[in-house]
RNA sequence: GCCGGCGUAGCUCAGCUUGGUUAGAGCAGCGGUCUUUUAAACCGAUGGUCCAGGGUUCGAAUCCCUGCGCCGGCACCA
């Protein structure tokens, strides 16, 4: 062990390290160049298998073609004076046919000394072996990198879910369904650009910055500005600001990006996690429920090809349209066969009914509150109806009390014109007509601050810059938030937020 | 934040219930045989802070306590 010498942090070498270096000092020995600058592809390696993966051994020989390719050695396996390497490129596995007699002995030199995690360039023939395996005969092998420390297993992958998330490197290198994952991902955010896109939708991007954290109920993080010694908050939505646009006249508008929210986390919550938020002049929330279906079935089709997806033990059925519930009804139904007693539509017309069955379907703690009728329905429903939401639903008919940026209903002003989309129990997307009424939204503010001033640091604060805004008039808009982590997990049956986030926080090591 | 589970070789895992030689296996690595193998095969020799610290005991990977990390659930939230 070399002990003093290492920094802490950085793991000591062990007796496989030691192996490697001498491997990697063995190939500089034998004269090969360990530092090219580049290496010209004909194809990559998923290119290769795409291209010839159908092709037949007589396809093969009669028209042999010659590539040049390159990638991370998998598996290695010798024989003799020959041998075969498995080269990856994340995506697609390789088959590397090396014989001392074609290579000559310079190169088979170099094939001893590889080790596992090594990259190299490959050029030479595609054929298939007396197995059928597709493969390319090396004419010549090009040492690329070396990999000095050992890799996870071959067979079982890595599977420590903690060295996967800390070391996602590892984790893309050795597992190609990671890597899926996450090529399932960027088809979704392209798929989603390039609808919004054709609908003439305009992408911006607002600040991550804000000196008031406002467009969400949530806790902000905190940071500063030196120079202009202000105190300032990750955003925890870009709601605020992208209305403002709209008042500035851009009628159809939308970002993709972070945000930031000082909360726990979970399956479900990561401190940074990735919406998509659009806004429509002239429309109002069903307009945008339409439009999520129509969007949403665009996306899954092409993303899985299908409309039906995987998840858990089930399926998801994409197709519009999605079902419709209020939110009273959510709540009726899903009470209506259990032994304690549907709970009806008088009862959650009043603050007494509704604690009564609070208190009857076991709510966490209901007297927090106590004769505060909009909280709590929001509380009796996440407790009885949410997780049985499991094929999309839209939910609507939302208490203002708990929605303090949309309209109000024209029926009746208790109640938004708002909707969250529900997708396997989860909340998928948020949407509603906008408040743009400055009077109220100024009323909106105080009723928060008052909240805040009473100890709730997820209340917002007043925004007189965006009241201000509203008073040059915002024309009716319907807008929308949609989690672009969860849809991932649920387009790739991952049951953790961790798994479709490259780089998930952890505890520093 | 609360409750529960887990932490053993580079990786994947046994062993812990019921404390008892020097802690095991497969893969990887090392030395060898092998020119169409594919979890290649075969022969040989290796590799450990049993998460950390403390306690109980003649004796602790194993039992107890504390701490750290991760996972799951709850709370908060999207």
């Amino acid at each position: 062990m070399s002990g003093a010498q290492e920094e802490p942090t950085h793991p000591p070498e062990d007796e496989l390290v030691r192996n490697r270096r001498e491997n990697l000092r063995r190939i500089v020995e034998s004269g090969c160049d360990t530092h090219l600058y580049k290496y010209p592809l004909s194809a990559t390696i998923s290119g290769v298998v795409a291209e010839h993966g159908g092709s037949s051994s007589e396809d093969l020989q009669r028209d042999t073609p010659v590539i040049s390719t390159a990638g991370r050695v998998l598996a290695q396996r010798n024989q003799g004076k020959a041998g075969f390497l498995d080269l990856s490129d994340g995506r697609a596995r390789l088959q590397v046919y090396v014989r001392r007699d074609v290579v000559g002995e310079p190169a088979f030199e170099l094939y001893r000394r590889l080790d596992l995690g090594d990259w190299v360039g490959v050029e030479g023939e595609v054929f298939r072996t007396k197995t059928g395996e597709l493969s390319v005969k090396a004419r010549t092998l090009t040492f690329l990198a070396k990999c000095l420390r050992p890799l996870p297993e071959k067979w079982h992958g890595l599977k420590d879910v903690e060295l996967r998330y800390r070391q996602r490197y590892l984790d893309l290198a050795v597992n190609p369904e990671s890597r899926a994952v996450f090529e399932t991902r960027a088809a979704i955010v392209r798929a989603i650009r390039r609808f919004l896109d054709a609908r003439g939708y305009l992408e911006v991007e607002t600040p991550m910055m804000h000196s008031i954290a406002g467009g969400a109920l949530a806790r902000p993080f905190k940071t500063h500005h030196n120079a202009l010694d202000l105190e300032l908050y990750l955003r925890v939505a870009p709601e605020l600001y992208l209305k403002r646009l709209v008042v500035g006249g851009i009628e159809k508008v939308y970002e993709i990006n972070r945000n930031f929210r000082n909360e726990g986390i979970s399956t479900q919550h990561n401190p940074e996690f990735t919406m998509l938020e659009f806004y429509q002049a002239y429309a109002e929330g069903a307009d945008l429920m339409r439009l999520t279906e129509e969007m949403l079935a665009e996306v899954v089709s092409e993303v899985a090809g299908n409309l039906k997806t995987p998840w858990k033990e089930g399926t998801i059925d994409w197709t519009p349209p999605y079902h419709r519930r209020t939110m009273r009804v959510a709540v009726s139904e899903a009470t209506r066969s259990d032994g304690r007693g549907e709970v009806t539509r008088e009862e959650m017309a009043s603050a007494d009914g509704l604690m009564a069955a609070a208190v009857r379907f076991g709510v966490d703690r209901p007297e927090r509150f106590r004769g505060q009728k909009g909280k709590l329905l929001a509380a009796l429903f996440e407790t009885v109806a949410e997780a049985g939401l499991v094929q999309p639903t839209f939910l609507y008919e939302f208490p203002t009390e708990i929605s303090p940026l949309s309209r109000r209903s024209a029926s009746d002003p208790e109640f938004a014109d708002r909707f969250e989309l529900y997708i396997a129990g989860m909340e998928i997307a948020n949407g509603f007509s906008e408040l743009n009424d400055p009077e109220d939204q100024a009323e909106r503010f105080r009723t928060q601050a008052q909240d805040r001033a009473q100890g709730n640091l997820e209340a917002a604060e007043y925004d007189a810059d965006y009241v201000e805004a509203l008073e040059y008039g915002l024309p009716p808009t319907a807008g929308e938030g949609i989690g672009i982590d969860r849809l991932t997990m649920l387009l790739t049956d991952r049951h953790s937020i961790r798994d479709v986030i490259l780089f998930p926080l952890l505890r520093p090591r």
